[in-house]
DNA sequence: ACCTGAACACCGTTCAAGT
DNA sequence: ACCTGAACACCGTTCAAGT
């Protein structure tokens, strides 16, 4: 508990105000001890701490010793709770899926937006948490929000009058997208040397040798324009999917 | 040296021709020593060495001291050529992307046919080195391998009448696309517990809650079936890219 | 049943000292 | 300039011993 990062701060103070609360009258049993008992261990607290720490440092911090720091134990501890570390970016993952907004299927509108609107959603989740979108990538996640997001999927495409291959195949087509845009931004934010990366990207589309590669040089500006590509990402891949039978 | 492998066995057959290939009356300076020195230290070697222990042994085993073991030396030796682990396997990445066949793009037949031949490559490529294809979803490669895929690609597009803009943001979309089911694919063969993560997702798709899940459970069968799915996600992405206004 | 300290078998990277 | 051994500061995971 030496590095001093915001979560340690907060559960600080969280503890002061129990302690303080503690003092008042109203508080007929207080504790012996002066420090309140540190919390149990349990597998939400540590799924918990694992993403503080993901949205602090990013996902490489997670570490199993690290975790247990913040929990003021040691890593052997966490095994009983968590199998591994992949069991617990897997956790990490299925948690922040809750929080996707699916409202979007039932609301009313053209369904080809409401379907934008939910993929939006998930993808700014995965932005928020742009360390876990690498981990969503490669893992299989097959938890009941996961399958939820699936499931509002289908509906969407149904609603939309996609036949029903291209809409189980397209739904693969469709989560691809969104968690590898995500992924990619995720990369991009997450590591310092990231940035480097990308102006290096830049000066080569627009230093492109002209004579080698003509349609860069031709297009660099375009290659690099700002604008909303994710909406029309989304928007390209629903219409290819709509329009290509198998 | 401990480990057995097949690159330590072929390096060492290769060692013994050449130990062979100095007895012949034709060598005229036959070395002091019996066994001949150890192959120079270069950037390209260590690049080779990684590539081989990766399509042996999966990314996350190319580490610096791993590398320098199959070269006979010891970690802080390669930092003379490579300047950190992301280095090697950017690197790793330009080296193998130079095998995509760029040829399609100068061919006779229907534009999307063609671009889909040129994107089955790089997949197949990235499918044959599958640890790369995650760490080419996180980075941002920027070499002349790179460049010459992306200009094959803004070719054909534009062969196709695909308006300029479009091409410019459906290049993004269709290696997006290419480099992802690489990814997800790499991450299937690779771990062993990604077996297990696929049957349990397809379990859990086969066994969905009829009330809670009723499209999933609908299409079960679908959603799991076999058949081209690279080919149809790709003229998918084309069909998108090709019709959807900015 | 849960928790712990210690151990095992690893990592990447740096650096002074050699050649 | 290149190479090396040793060190530093880490990892995940296991396991016997405690409570």
């Amino acid at each position: 508990m030496v590095v001093a990062n915001m979560v340690v701060t907060s559960l600080f103070v969280a503890n002061m105000f129990v302690t303080l609360g503690a003092m008042t009258p109203s508080n007929e049993r207080p504790s012996r001890r002066e420090r309140p008992a540190k919390p149990a261990l349990t597998r939400d607290g540590i799924i918990q701490a694992a993403l503080a720490i993901a949205r602090a440092d990013g996902l490489e911090k997670v570490t199993m010793r690290r975790v247990a720091e913040q929990l003021d134990t040691g890593a052997a501890s966490l095994y009983v709770y968590v199998r591994n570390t992949a069991d617990l970016h897997a956790a990490m993952l299925d948690e922040i899926l809750a929080t996707v907004d699916l409202t979007p299927a039932t609301a009313a509108g053209p369904w080809r937006q409401r379907l934008a609107a939910v993929l939006t959603s998930y993808s700014l989740v995965l932005f928020a948490n742009p360390a876990l979108a690498q981990s969503a990538m490669a893992s299989r996640p097959s938890g009941p929000n996961y399958l939820s997001l699936i499931e509002c999927l289908l509906t969407l495409l149904k609603a939309g009058g996609v036949p029903d291959d291209q809409a189980a195949w397209g739904v693969d087509l469709l989560m691809l997208y969104a968690t590898g845009i995500a992924a990619e931004q995720g990369a991009l934010s997450g590591r310092a040397e990231a940035h480097d990366e990308y102006h290096a990207l830049v000066a080569a589309l627009r230093g492109a040798d002209t004579a080698r590669y003509p349609e860069i040089a031709r297009l660099a500006d375009q290659l690099v324009s700002d604008g909303d590509r994710l909406a029309w990402g989304f928007q390209a891949v629903i219409a290819g999917i709509a329009a290509t039978p198998r």
